[in-house]
DNA sequence: TTAACATATCAATAGATATTTATATGTCAA
DNA sequence: TTGACATATAAATATCTATTGATATGTTAA
């Protein structure tokens, strides 16, 4: 009767046995989900694949890809929050690059496991 | 060389691992901020993990992650829907599996990633 | 200084979603 | 049928976030 759990803020929901077979801790996890999340907003791709061709001024990428320049701007703080991208002031501009062009490659590696499970359902 | 050409159609891979050109067309960003999004929830990455291991009925799941069964049984429903899970049912059980096998090596990809920008983070 | 430009931030809104509690559906055995 | 079990669904809440429009900050040139 008297089980409850009264679960306080942002720890382990379940008992640490970590997840077996592609071992990875709690913290791996969070990593995990941190990254996916940002990429999983179609914008911020649009900007990641763009940044991919060198790095830009912001206005550069609002001209290319037509969003709104606080749209732009807040995308790319939180590319910055989660380490995606780097800047490099110079005067008025700040110029956005990949910190890291594997980026990429995973990009690439999701639109590949996107297209065959969208090709392959079986399910029904 | 020429700018890089934008919209290549469905089939092939444009062949860009170490060229910048990640031609990826609308729905091909789409797919990819979809399958991310999936991806981008702590407890449906345990979920995936715990499958990685064999097909598995949602009360196993259950128990072996500590999490409540609306709660698994709703990040399946999402699993399903974004096509990374198939169901089989067996009586008053219904086993769900990985569709694809590949998730996982995204996942650890992800995590490379992930573990490699935390570490090489030249922010400050 | 002022003016013009580049970028960031603020405020408000709207929609998505993770979680919980409670309840419903469905299956099988007795 | 009843009862026990496995799973799904509903409803409520709370949090998060993408987007827009307006405004602020900062830099350079005149």
């Amino acid at each position: 009767m008297a089980e409850e759990i009264a679960m306080h803020d942002g720890e382990s929901p379940p008992s640490a046995l970590t997840d077996g077979t592609t071992g990875l801790h709690d913290g791996e996890l969070q990593s995990v989900a941190f990254l996916a999340k940002s990429l999983s907003d179609e914008n911020r791709l649009r900007i990641l694949l763009c940044l991919g061709r060198g790095k830009k001024a912001v206005g550069s990428i609002v001209e290319e890809l037509g969003l709104s320049q606080p749209l732009v701007s807040h995308h790319l703080k939180e590319l910055k929050r989660t380490l995606l991208v780097t800047i490099e002031r110079s005067g008025p501009f700040i110029y956005y690059q990949l910190s890291d062009p594997a980026i990429l490659a995973t990009v690439r590696d999701l639109n590949a496991v996107a297209q065959n499970l969208l090709a392959t359902r079986k399910t029904f």
